[in-house]
This record gives structure tokens, C-alpha cells and sequence, in this order.
DNA sequence: TCCCAGGCTTGGT
DNA sequence: ACCAAGCATGGG
């Protein structure tokens, strides 16, 4: 049993809201860290720290007790609805437990139990799983949280108790990006990739309806992704990483270098993912678990 | 020094 | 349609 509020009281301008949910639905250390967000880093004290839109959160995960997990927040109760969607708490994964898996997908699946999807700014997602190409985790990471220092929205929170003030910066808008210029986007460690975020930067501003609507759920994932791949410097795992993290589309199945490895180890080389259906997305971030 | 990282573009067959 | 090289950057 862990204390709950050890490590938990880095702000008080909070009012603490806690929900509980059943074991093996949510777990934040293997969603945080599965390589879906960049944002989210852990504090200690089973917490995580991240950034929603212009919100600093905290989450705080307790121990299983019968069954429950219990979460505390220091998001505003008003807003728990909002990160509960954020958190992929509303969708239906059952679909995974009515379909054949082999041997190595059920140890993958058992491993990675607790991930959700995440419901991410759309934007954000583009930007990021840009950078993400030919880059690794932490390297995205740090490039990410150059961006937000150079061209976010510098924010702070209080703690009127000690009297500490916590900086944090919101993800830039394609506006601020592209007043960020490409030398801007250099000086974040960006390399090749910044032209590429720059020309879709302007896009986004001009009409950021065109990018929006494919959310609707009349488009598939697959239209989707052609769209994105129109645009220079999105191919198709990138794509596919926006589809799935940016547009909620389950069935989306990106293949980098890690999942292309499992096909190789554990596939012979070829992966039939349709049997994964609507939730092919999901099978896909339990195996890029297992294999990272 | 070389190798790699949640790849893509370009230019050759 | 497929293949190879080049690409910026930083960590191991």
C-alpha cells in the first residue's frame, strides 16, 4: 500500500480528484512510457507529470486493493470527465479477448495489460511522430521540450503552501511555429525534420479544418493516412503513428523498426494484422512493448 | 570512431 | 515496383 500523497503535494492550487477503476484497465507507467506520448515524464512516487493543452497534471497510481486501483489527480474535478477520454478509459478493448492469438501475442498482450491509447491533440501528434523518424525516445523527448520552451506558452503554477512555482509550457501552435521559423525549429535539435514541420505548420494555420476532418468517423484510417502522406517528411509509418495517436483510428498498425523485428522473430517475416481487426492499433503497442 | 534511433526523400534500376 | 544512399542530431 503506497502513501498516497507522499510525493503528491508539488502544488496545492488543486483540488485532488481520485477515481478508481478495475485492476488491469488502466495502468500510466506502461502508457506514459510505451512510446506513444512525449510530454508525460515520472516524478517518483508512482506519479507522472504532463502537459494537456495549457493544463500542468499530475497523476498519482496507488496499489490494487480488491480488485480497484485508485488514481489521484490534481486536475480540477470539472475536468475529470475530459482526461478520463483523454485516457482512453471509454473505449472498448475487449475485442482482443474474443480472437485467436498465439503463444507470443497472449505474452505480449500479458505484458503490456494496462496500456491505453491515448486521445492526443491532433496536432501535437503530427508534430511529434514527425520528429520521431530516424530519432529515438529519449532524443524525441528532449527535441519536444525545446519546441515548447522556444515557441509554447509559458505557464506556471503555484503552490501558495511553500511558495514554489512550477514552469511549464504549452505545446506551440502552427502559428507559433511558423513565427518560430526554420532556424528556430534548427536551434531544437530538429536536424532535417524542421523544414518539414515548418511547410506543414503553415498548412495547419491556413486551413486547420482540412486536417480536422478526418476525425469524423466516416473517414478510415486508411484515407486517413494517404492524406497524411501527402504531405513531405510523412510516410507511411509516420502516418500511421498520427492516424492511430492523432485520430483514434484502432486500426491502425504502424511497422518501425522494433515491430518489423518481431515479424522477423515471430512472424517469419509475415503478419497477417487484419485478424486484429478494429484493435490492430492496440495489439501493435502491446508488441512494441514487449519488444522494446 | 562507429552504430543506432518509433523513416523519408530522392534518384537509380 | 523495388533498392540504395543521404539525411541532422545526439547518446552509447
Amino acid at each position: 500500500m503506497c502513501n498516497k500523497l507522499e510525493g503528491f503535494n508539488l502544488i496545492s492550487n488543486w483540488k485532488p480528484t481520485t477515481f478508481t477503476l478495475p485492476e488491469g484497465i488502466l495502468d500510466i507507467k506502461k502508457t506514459f512510457d510505451c512510446g506513444q506520448c512525449f510530454r508525460w515524464n515520472n516524478i517518483g512516487n508512482y506519479t507522472y507529470a504532463g502537459v494537456i493543452g495549457d493544463k500542468y497534471i499530475q497523476i498519482k497510481q496507488c496499489e490494487a486493493e480488491n480488485g480497484l486501483v485508485e488514481y489521484m489527480t490534481t486536475l480540477d474535478p470539472v475536468y475529470l470527465k475530459d482526461f478520463l477520454n483523454y485516457l482512453g478509459i471509454n473505449d472498448d478493448y475487449s475485442y482482443l479477448e474474443h480472437i485467436n492469438l498465439t503463444n507470443f501475442e497472449v505474452k505480449a498482450m500479458d505484458k503490456g495489460r494496462g496500456i491505453r491509447i491515448l486521445h492526443q491533440d491532433l496536432w501535437e501528434t503530427i508534430v511529434s511522430f514527425i520528429i520521431s523518424q530516424r530519432n529515438n525516445i529519449p532524443k524525441i523527448k528532449t527535441s519536444i521540450h525545446r519546441l515548447c520552451e522556444a515557441a509554447g506558452t509559458k505557464m506556471v503554477t503555484k503552490n501558495p503552501v511553500i511558495g514554489s512555482e512550477i514552469y511549464y509550457y504549452t505545446f506551440p501552435t502552427p502559428k507559433q511555429i511558423v513565427n518560430l521559423g526554420i532556424t528556430g525549429l534548427q536551434k531544437c535539435g530538429l536536424g532535417y525534420r524542421a523544414e518539414y514541420i515548418y511547410t506543414i505548420a503553415l498548412e495547419f494555420d491556413i486551413n486547420p479544418l482540412r486536417f480536422y476532418d478526418y476525425n469524423n468517423k466516416s473517414k478510415s484510417g486508411q484515407e486517413t493516412v494517404d492524406f497524411l502522406m501527402r504531405f513531405r517528411g510523412i510516410g507511411p509509418k509516420v502516418a500511421n503513428c498520427i492516424a492511430l495517436f492523432g485520430y483514434n483510428k484502432l486500426d491502425m498498425f504502424p511497422i518501425d523498426i522494433w515491430i518489423s523485428r518481431a515479424i522477423d522473430q515471430y512472424y517469419n517475416g509475415d503478419i497477417d494484422i487484419e485478424r486484429f481487426g478494429k484493435l490492430a492499433g492496440l495489439m501493435q503497442q502491446y508488441i512494441f512493448y514487449y519488444m522494446k
